[in-house]
DNA sequence: GAATTATGCTTGCACATGCAAGCACTTTGC
DNA sequence: GCAAAGTGCTTGCATGTGCAAGCATAATTC
């Protein structure tokens, strides 16, 4: 089952990175985001308490601490998220959506969306799409934290 | 359907980046080379005559001409490519893989190869994995050139 | 066949990102 | 309780990447 399996990965990464390619365009022309700022949103909203420590957000984004510090001080100024520091220990700093961040999402998502909508068409049924679901959904089952 | 098409494609995303991230870490470590090398090499392997212009290349892996520039240099200097000019073309400068880089290729694509093993692992059986391939197949069909 | 336009590649600059070091705070071990 | 170790965040530096400009070569137009 090598082979297939290889094919299939192969394929997988190029499905998601045509999607990505295309996504980021939209975002950055229509919404003046980028993916990493949007994914960043969507991490808070899909969160418990609708915030996340930088380091939880570099973990679940594949991305260095670092890079997350410096993703959200610009979103900072332009009031898409805030700061919070955590009562009980000191060194927790949450990034925390603000309202006009949650509505930056709510825009990004339909662009979202209409791309999901667009990358699957209409030739797929409603048993093949939640079949292709429940196959996606089987291989983030060891991932932790995840987005859907 | 909106909804699912948009839980699907956040899936894929996710499954793509977090195995990206994982063959990241190991092509670096075993093999000294980037996913971009790696993918580089995979697409004029995959070539009709085993060698790419830059903007060919760029476009296929989504990115800028300039990065493709950039990339063949150190890997001209290690001796996994090499740069040939078109004979009719003397604007056209082919990036085409040595001996060397198509050895270093084999060896990462069974590091690949097992990772894509993992991912699937050995709870799906061929049927499944048909089925999962058949939709991949069908969501890159649009695209022009493809890996596999 | 000369001028204009188009195409492919490279380079300067700006920006994003990872790594390692440093700092602040907390937890652990005694 | 204090020292040591651990954790979270930020910053300096190095690297990777895109965009726009520039250069060389082809193709097109007249």
């Amino acid at each position: 089952m090598t082979d297939m399996n290889t094919t299939n990965a192969m394929r997988l990464l190029q499905v998601a990175d045509d999607f990505r390619a295309g996504l980021a365009g939209e975002l950055s022309a229509v919404h003046g985001i980028s993916v990493n700022e949007f994914l960043l949103m969507l991490h808070l909203e899909r969160s418990a308490a609708n915030r996340l420590s930088r380091v939880e957000l570099a973990k679940r984004m594949h991305v260095s601490a670092s890079t997350i510090t410096r993703m959200a001080a610009p979103m900072e100024k332009i009031g898409l998220v805030d700061r919070e520091v955590d009562a009980r220990d000191a060194r927790l700093v949450f990034v925390v959506a603000t309202a006009a961040g949650k509505a930056k999402l709510a825009e990004a998502l339909a662009t979202f969306s209409k791309r999901a909508d667009y990358l699957f068409g209409d030739r797929w049924d409603e048993k093949e799409i939640d079949q292709f679901a429940a196959m996606l959904r089987r291989l983030i089952a060891g991932t932790g934290d995840r987005l859907a």
